[in-house]
Order: structure tokens, then sequence, then C-alpha cells
DNA sequence: TGAAAATATCTACATTTGTAGATATCGTTC
DNA sequence: GAACGATATCTACAAATGTAGATATTTTCA
């Protein structure tokens, strides 16, 4: 599943709320962008014909969408993307950029450790 | 500087090559993808026009470019892009992902793992 | 019950992107 | 110096994307 940018933007929105309205997700895009009513709709239009949500119900004539794909599903299409152009297939050089990155906490840093060691484990045997 | 997919393919051998000619960028595109001359030019017209890449001079009529970015410039941008919108900020999924892929070498382990390293010593003092 | 507010549907349009044909022009070779 | 091959330039076009207005249809509230 290929989202643009703004359809991830969107879908965001849409796992967060789980079960959700259009109005009820153009508010909340609203908050971080100066969009219109039926800029969102059109997205979420977009969104259903790409099957990246489906209508569950309606109440009155409001329609409730809920998403049918997982973020997982799009990050990875993303990654996988991001590597295979850029980067070319070397993850280092994006390893080197996520490690220099200011916002990099301490906890961050455990986190990833604790990845590394779990890791390690599954080449202990080779 | 915010450039296409295609464009980042032909930005890749661009980069690998240094000073080249669309002639030879697009042989060496070719070699993964099937396109014409044509569209390997159109794009190295935009790139031009983006700024991404200049004239150094010619040869009989044919014209030779150079990179005026680097791969970290947009290295840079579609990291930071990738985690501001499908991992909105939060990068561990992002390690997640990145660390339970099939093709980790054990090498990459080590890369990382230095990397880790290093930056812990910069919170050390704290 | 009639007007106003909310919601959905439909249509539109500029820009970006991937793709390439047509055509002009320069170099080279016989 | 005429023809051919290589290269550049120009133009085009469909699909995707971001953006939104116009219009229809409901609800709802006074």
């Amino acid at each position: 599943m290929s989202l643009s940018d703004f359809e991830v933007d969107v879908m965001n929105v849409v796992w967060r709320f789980g079960e959700c309205t259009a109005p009820q997700v153009h508010r909340e895009v609203e908050k971080r962008k100066p969009v219109t009513y039926s800029t969102v709709k059109t997205i979420i239009d977009r969104l259903e014909k790409k099957g990246a949500i489906q209508r569950t119900r309606t109440e009155g004539r409001t329609i409730f969408f809920k998403p049918t794909i997982a973020p997982s599903e799009v990050q990875t299409n993303l990654v996988d993307k991001l590597l295979g152009t850029i980067f070319a297939g070397d993850r280092r050089p994006l390893f080197s950029r996520l490690l220099s990155a200011e916002a990099l906490t301490r906890d961050d840093l455990e986190f990833l450790s604790k990845l590394i060691d779990k890791r390690r484990e599954e080449f202990r045997d080779d």
C-alpha cells in the first residue's frame, strides 16, 4: 500500500481515533495545517478507494470509518523505499544519521541497545 | 531540496560518476530500468532546474554535469520526512523495524553498537 | 415547519512526476 | 560535402497529489 504524504497524515489521525468520521478527522488535521473540510474529505475518499480505510456504519447521514491497514504496513513500505533509493541498500549511513540526531535521548539509546542484544543472540549459533 | 524517487535514482548515478554526461547517466540507469534516453534527459533537465546538478563544461555538443548537492543533504531531508510523517516523531518503531530486517549482518550490528557507544559518551557528563 | 447548520457527493484545477516522441543540430566519416 | 549517428531541446500527456468550490441532502433547532 503506497500512500502520499498527506494521506499518511490523515491515516495517522484515523489510526489514533480508531473509528471516526470525516468531520472529526478534519477538525484534528486542521490543528496542524489549515485545510478545508472538503480537502480532508477528498483524501478520505481516496483512502477508501485505496482500501486503507472502510466504512463501518452510519449515524444519521454521518459515516464512520475505520483503518483496514496497520501503521506497520505503511512503515515497512516507506522504510524499504528509503533504503532502496537514497541509501542504495546500505543501512549504515542511515544508522549514522539516526544516531547523530540531536533529539536522541538516553532512553532511546537504551532501547536500541536492547534491540541489538536481542538480534545478536540470533547470530550466536552460527 | 526535495527530489522525486526517479530524481533520486538519477542523482545516485551522478554522485557515483562525479562529472558525467546525460548519455552516460542514461546507459547506467538503463541497466536497472528500461527507460529511453529522452526520459533520463528530462529528469536531468529537472535536476538542473532544481539546482541539484549544474553544467561544468562541454565537449563538442556534449554537456558535462556535476552534482551541486551532497547525498547527505537529501538523506537528511528524507529521513526527517519519514520521522515526521509515518513515525510521528518517535524513532523507536523505526529502530525496531530496521533491527528486525532479515538483511542485517553481524557487521551492521557491530557498526551500530559502536555508534551507540560513541553517543553514550556524550551523555556521560550529564 | 421552515431556516440554518452539518455532512456528503461531485467536479475542477494546478502542480508534480514518470514517460517519451519529434525535431533540431552538431560531429564525423567516407 | 553529404549522409549518418549522437546529442540536445522542445513539447506532450497521463496519473497522482494537494487543494477546494458548488451543490445536494439531511438533521436539527427555534
